[in-house]
DNA sequence: GTTGAAACCTCAGATCC
DNA sequence: GGATCTGAGGTTTCAAC
């Protein structure tokens, strides 16, 4: 995977701006517009980006609360695993769900319109999966700190 | 802040694909293209959306570690608690730090190139932190849900 | 006050060097 | 990687509902 320094500095200019047209985009990196859009779709073909995205302010748009949920399971093995994962796969307002090693198996980050839905998602469709031992959930009192993706090295 | 079923069928088919062409989202959503706009610039403006980015491949990137550390603070005085957020807001590691309630004060998402600079990172920049009593830390195993943002209510 | 139509102008994408 | 070109899309203006 050979990325250069221009390859590099492409995709830390889209991470944090994703709509960047491509001239800028070029003017920026150096290059004009069409090498530049050649290594964007390149960069896109290989998979280095994923997609794009808006970011949404989630309190605007009726989700002031974000919890993070550790859920334990009774049994660790792969199957039971996969069927806890497809299961909150299905649940909207759980956005991620990370496997974990150590006494927890998973994270969860939820998203509720307010205690009582988060309470319902809760009661409703986690504590009593399949195979969860334990739930343990903390509310988000702030953020502090939410960058996209990951820093991009320079050297 | 009234956002009717048009903003939000925009917020939505913007946050699957931030790149989408204005002509093609305003046909998507029943409009044509100046309308369209419009309402997508308000939505910048009143800052329902927050930015867009570039969603990039962390492994192909050089970062194949995920990391979640729960930090828990010797003193939750505001003074504290926002050292502690600035001091981790300089590491560009760490991706996320979200305050929580309960026992354990913050929770860290920190990403890696392997697990040796992952423990410089822990050892040099967390642990001996101020005002830091404990850093409990789980890699990540593997990542079955990562989705952007938020659910968006058509109703 | 918001939509839609038309004009303009910039950009994306293709071709060739 | 760069130059050129064409068609598509972004953006503004203005009229109409």
């Amino acid at each position: 995977m050979p990325f250069d320094s221009i390859d590099r500095r492409i995709l830390e200019l889209l991470q944090d701006d994703g709509r960047m047209t491509n001239v800028d985009l070029a003017e920026r990196v150096g290059l004009t517009a069409p090498p530049c859009l050649r290594r964007v779709r390149a960069l896109e073909e290989t998979g280095a980006i994923r997609g794009y995205h808006a970011e949404i302010d989630a309190a605007t748009l009726g989700y002031p609360i974000t919890v993070f949920a550790m859920v334990s399971l009774r049994s660790q093995a792969e199957h039971d695993l996969a069927a806890f994962e497809g299961h909150v796969g299905t649940i909207p307002e759980v956005r991620e769900c990370h496997m974990l090693n150590g006494e927890i198996d998973f994270i969860l980050k939820i998203v509720a319109s307010d205690l009582k839905s988060f309470q319902d998602i809760l009661m409703t469709h986690l504590t009593p999966a399949p195979n969860v031992a334990s739930v343990k959930t903390s509310l988000t009192i702030r953020t502090a700190k939410a960058l996209p993706g990951i820093p991009i090295r320079h050297t």
